[in-house]
DNA sequence: GTCTATAGAGGGATAGAC
DNA sequence: GTCTATCCCTCTATAGAC
């Protein structure tokens, strides 16, 4: 809820997660919490992470936070605004066309461009994944769930047997998984993601 | 580590996870708190839920849950620790087997088998996926990490591509999200089980 | 084996100066 | 926009009686 006072919303193209010391000049102060913020979270976890810590990473006080965000659960609030927005879109398009098995399959490219292009959005599902309990109480947070579930009522039919539906969410989770799954092995990032993509597809067909 | 005071580990055939009242006389202290903070782990989150709220439910205080477990962290080694057992036996098992596709087959089947049959392993696991970022603050969660590597390993050579190796990553993920995905279409676990094993052996095929 | 009471630490959030 | 100082709360864990 809210999205608090701060300065404009302005999230520039940013693509990795390593935002370590203050070689981060081009962001905003908003831009720079949520960054550092998504890093904690996602490695020691939402709980576990407190405010002065993101804030000493920052070289700034934890009253300086507040000032940008009213509460914690803000900072993720915000996160996953963005995600929550491209997949409205996606689920946009996706609304009055035919399911037929190309319809599916360009659904899922796009689901997939959607996350690797956009702002950190694969970061930020890591986020989710990692958090699950604590993103449960959010408000954002159900509205995730409730969008991956209608993700999931478009690749199959709610009435379809069991192992096809299972089979199918497997295909958005392969997207999902396969960024991070794979990063030891295979350092491409480009390669990954056509990786997924390709046993995403898999799954979708008979 | 540590196993603890407290009486001797019995651990009855239990599946169900629904110690909702007294009506769980038949098991000892030790299992009921286990039961009871296992149930709460997954629902509310590790960090949130706090050792006055597991007390409560059970109808005693804070002090005497101290009895049992020295610390909140082990009654989570305790819950883990059988499940490390039964892996490893599994691992043990597909040691020096060669890796065919049948002896794969049978792999993912006894997977199964040890996560549905053993006791509350399936809760467990659920618990583990929930709680990611404070199970790999844990020792026992860090064996758990090798373990599920090791697994996969079983199933997909390290150097098969990548795409190979996120298909077969995924039988073992079907195995385990199926329970619970699931959940709402098909309310037989029997049929859920198969469900899964169905795609997971799928996903196993070339 | 369970209780009451409390120590001791750390967290989120606010007040008000600059 | 950032600071210092502080309030207030909850939590884990321990001490010691019964």
């Amino acid at each position: 809820m809210s999205d608090s006072p701060g300065p404009v919303r302005t999230l520039r193209g940013r693509n990795r997660i390593t935002s370590d010391d203050p070689a981060d000049a081009g962001m905003d102060a908003r831009s720079r919490i949520q960054q550092v913020a998504l890093e904690l979270f996602i490695e020691v976890g939402y709980d576990k992470t407190s405010l002065r810590e993101i804030a000493e990473k920052l070289g700034v006080t934890k009253a300086a936070l507040y000032y940008h965000f009213p509460t914690k659960e803000d900072i993720v609030n915000s996160l996953i605004q963005d995600r929550i927005t491209v997949v409205a879109e996606l689920l946009e398009w996706a609304r009055d066309r035919p399911r037929t098995a190309e319809m599916r399959l360009e659904f899922v490219r796009r689901y997939s461009e959607g996350l690797h292009r956009g702002n950190r959005h694969d970061y930020v599902m890591r986020f989710f994944e990692r958090n699950q309990t604590v993103v449960n109480t959010l408000a954002a947070g159900e509205a995730m769930r409730d969008q991956l579930a209608k993700v999931v009522d478009v690749l199959a039919d709610p009435d379809e047997p069991a192992a096809v539906r299972l089979r199918r969410s497997l295909a958005i989770f392969a997207v999902h998984a396969g960024h991070f799954i794979l990063r030891d092995r295979e350092p491409d990032d480009q390669k990954r993601i056509e990786a997924a993509l390709e046993v995403a597809e898999d799954l979708l067909g008979d």
